[in-house]
RNA sequence: UGGUCUAUGGUGUAACUGGCAACACGUCUGGUUUUGGUCCAGAAGAGUCUAGGUUCGAGCCCUAGUAGACCAACCA
């Protein structure tokens, strides 16, 4: 571990600091412990990233909890959906834990804790608690029920498990400090009484520990060494520390630390608001494509490989931060260039007739299946007179810097032949019908002619008419317009819906894809990748696109439309005054390398024009008051200082006496060039 | 208004106990290429939120600001 180059993040720090002060690396365990109220999304893999990648890394276990302490929300079917996304990412855990196991144990020491006076039965409603608890900058009031006796406390206790009472009666408290700085340290609550049969123990309990009490005590339990979370959990580490006092004896005593969840660009996250798009009907469903939810990323084609590159790529920290889906979507292609088989498909069809190809012959071309990988083999495709081709790919006239098909020029059909653009035909709305063009008998890919090798600028992808297979075709951009639709206070996340996240069309296929298999994976050359969706069958085919090729043509291209790549690039210009300009260079001057400083000298140069004498005198009077550090603003300001006013070189000479007299080497090697400039 | 945390190129993350700010994505060049993909070579882009201080030397330490995030659920 310590041979790893790779440098470390904040939390691998604190584990290698935990193992030199003498920790054994056997007692190294994590945890996963997310609660079964409802599906995983792309955030939830970088905890799921951390924790088991811990795991890998130190050669360490790592529980799958279910953290099932709310029957009101938690429900069978997440947990099994959960395991299911877990495992798919390819993550396997040690033991599968359920904090409902731990309630007995719960219990018994709430029980412990009652009879040491540190816990009590309140029994005020949940408002009367709200408002004793004080606020922020207020402390809180001691409820009235807080020195009730033990004896009392235990029979109120054992009656609100034996379901004596109905909901919101009684809860227990823990008794810690109403005046506590941190609102959870006053007197948090530990146990309420729902009379809800949950998805695991049934009816056996009608009170459930919160979620505070529970969480590290279940830490405790699994021997976990160190807890992590989101940065949103910071406030809770003292109370989880101070329950663990309670019960804590030898054993390993685990450690809460927080990192920063993961937020992706033009995406949301909220479990409430994805659940707004469900019910609203505005995805078809939790695995709709569009979701950020993992089976939905799944359903698109994401590949569990790339998923892990992300999460690790994108790292761990403390500070907020909004990954850029881009990298998302780098990381599915460079999985996907690796291993999906390249295909055509032509998604946007306009009729191509090769006029003097033999009529009705056809011929079987070999077709290469990944040119990344020669194990992939190659294939047959179908070939004739009567082609499809992309609409896009031609165009009447066309600019220098257009590479596809134009009258009278030559472009290469992939894996076929060299043909030339001949004419075009269209319909009485001057829409292209079908373009007519020749071909190159002599040209054919592979044959091994003189033609054959002939080098033309572009490369269609096309299909033959005649067996030419037609599948209904997804394609998705992103559910958002806006970069953080969730961000907005004077905005619903609802008005950033993009209209045209979801597009359906007919696409003709060749024919080697006819027998597709759900979730197989193809790279349609020239456009994407896309994998077959759930819904296809044999009789009709269904496509999903994965993610777009990189395309740098489409950023140049004249006619496109405004992109959805990534946000437009900027720098902070932040506006600064000559006079800062030149103070803040003068200050970092000593620490740069020699060439920098001459940009520097530069750029002080220029901000001093601006300047005028009465600003820049005082400026130059510090500065050689502070010589070993302010070098360049003396020797850049002195001069311009004498030429403003009009007093040539004056102040350049006294720099030189002084440097003579300070012997400094800085000082000196600066006068030295300084005298040659000048001629002094 | 109290407490806690955070602040490094456009984005994200590094920089071992202070020593010329690195890597990835993105952007831009050029080369290879029967995918305007891949691959290869290269470039631009920050002087580390601000102001002080300590130090020969500060992104790292200290002080004071500023900005953002989180905290007052019988949710987790």
């Amino acid at each position: 571990m310590t041979e790893d180059k790779k440098s470390l993040n904040f939390i691998e720090h604190i584990i290698e600091e935990d193992l030199k002060n003498g920790m054994d690396p056997k007692d190294l365990r994590f945890r996963f412990p997310p609660e079964p109220n409802g599906y995983l999304h792309i955030g939830h893999t970088k905890a799921i990233g951390i924790s088991f990648g811990l795991g890998l890394k130190y050669d360490a276990p790592v529980n799958l909890r279910f953290d099932d302490t709310n029957p009101a929300k938690e429900e069978q079917e997440y947990v099994d959906a959960i395991k299911e996304d877990i495992t798919w990412l390819g993550y396997q855990w040690d033991q599968e834990c359920y904090s409902s196991d731990y309630f007995q144990q719960l219990y018994d020491w709430t029980v412990q804790l009652i009879k040491e006076g540190k816990a009590y039965v309140d029994s005020q409603s949940a408002e009367a608690i709200a408002e004793q608890k004080g606020t922020t900058t207020e402390p809180g009031t001691n409820s009235p029920h807080r020195d009730r006796s033990v004896e009392e406390n235990l029979d109120l206790f054992q009656r609100m498990k034996d379901g004596e009472f109905d909901e919101g009666e009684h809860v227990v408290r823990a008794k810690i400090d109403m005046a506590d700085p941190n609102m959870l340290m006053r007197d948090p609550l530990m146990y309420r009484i729902l009379k809800k049969s949950h998805h695991r123990t049934g009816d056996t309990w009608c009170i459930y520990p919160m979620y505070d009490w529970t969480h590290g005590e279940s830490d405790y339990i699994e021997n976990i060494s160190h807890s992590l979370c989101s940065l949103e959990f910071k406030p809770h580490r003292k109370l989880y520390d101070w329950f663990l006092d309670q019960v804590y004896s030898t054993e390993i005593r685990p450690k809460q630390r927080e990192f920063a969840r993961l937020n992706l660009s033009y995406t949301i996250m909220s479990k409430r608001k994805l659940l707004k798009l469900v019910e609203e009907g505005v995805v078809s469903g939790w695995d709709d494509p569009r979701m950020p939810t993992i089976s939905a990323l799944r359903r698109r084609g994401y590949t569990p490989g790339s998923i892990r590159k992300f999460v690790e790529t994108v790292g761990v920290a403390k500070r907020e931060n909004v990954i850029d889906v881009s990298l998302l979507e780098f990381c599915v292609r460079e999985d996907l260039n690796k291993t999906a088989p390249r295909v055509m498909a032509v998604l946007d069809p306009v009729k191509l007739v090769i006029t003097n190809y033999p009529k009705g012959e056809e011929e079987w071309l070999d077709a290469e299946n990944n040119p990344e990988d020669e194990a992939a083999g190659s294939r047959k495709v179908p070939f004739s007179g009567e082609l499809y081709i992309e609409r896009e790919d031609f165009k009447e006239e066309a600019g220098r810097k257009f590479f596809r098909l134009t009258l009278g020029k030559e472009v290469r059909l992939k894996n076929a032949y060299i043909i030339k653009g001949e004419s075009v035909f269209k319909d009485a709305n001057g829409n292209i019908t079908e373009i007519h063009c020749t071909y190159d008998p002599k040209s054919k890919s592979g044959s091994g002619t003189e033609e054959s090798k002939r080098n033309v600028k572009g490369t269609l992808h096309w299909v033959s008419v005649a067996n030419a297979v037609p599948a209904e075709v997804r394609i998705y951009d992103r559910l958002f317009n806006d970069e953080a639709p969730d961000g907005h206070k004077d905005k619903d996340f609802m008005e950033f819906l993009n209209p045209d996240s979801l597009k359906v069309i007919i696409g003709y296929l060749e024919p080697s894809l006819k027998e597709v298999e759900p979730l197989d994976q193809f790279q349609f050359q020239r456009l994407g990748y896309f994998n077959v969706d759930m819904d296809s069958n044999p009789e009709s085919l269904v496509f999903n696109k994965t993610v777009g090729l990189r395309d740098t043509w489409a950023k140049v291209k004249p006619t496109s439309a405004p992109q959805n790549t990534s946000k437009p690039q900027q720098s902070k210009q932040v506006e600064v005054s000559a006079i800062e300009e030149i103070k803040r260079a003068g200050k970092k001057y000593t620490n740069l390398p020699d060439q920098k400083r001459e940009v520097l000298k530069i750029k002080i140069k220029e901000a001093a024009k601006n300047v005028t004498v009465e600003e820049l005198e005082p400026l130059y009077n510090t500065a050689v008051k502070k010589a070993g550090t302010r070098i360049a603003t003396m020797i850049s300001l002195g001069v311009i200082l004498d030429n403003k006013k009009q007093e040539p070189n004056q102040l350049a000479k006294d720099f030189i006496a002084k440097a003579v007299e300070d012997n400094n080497e800085l000082l000196k090697a600066e006068a030295t060039t300084l005298k040659d400039r000048y001629k002094l």
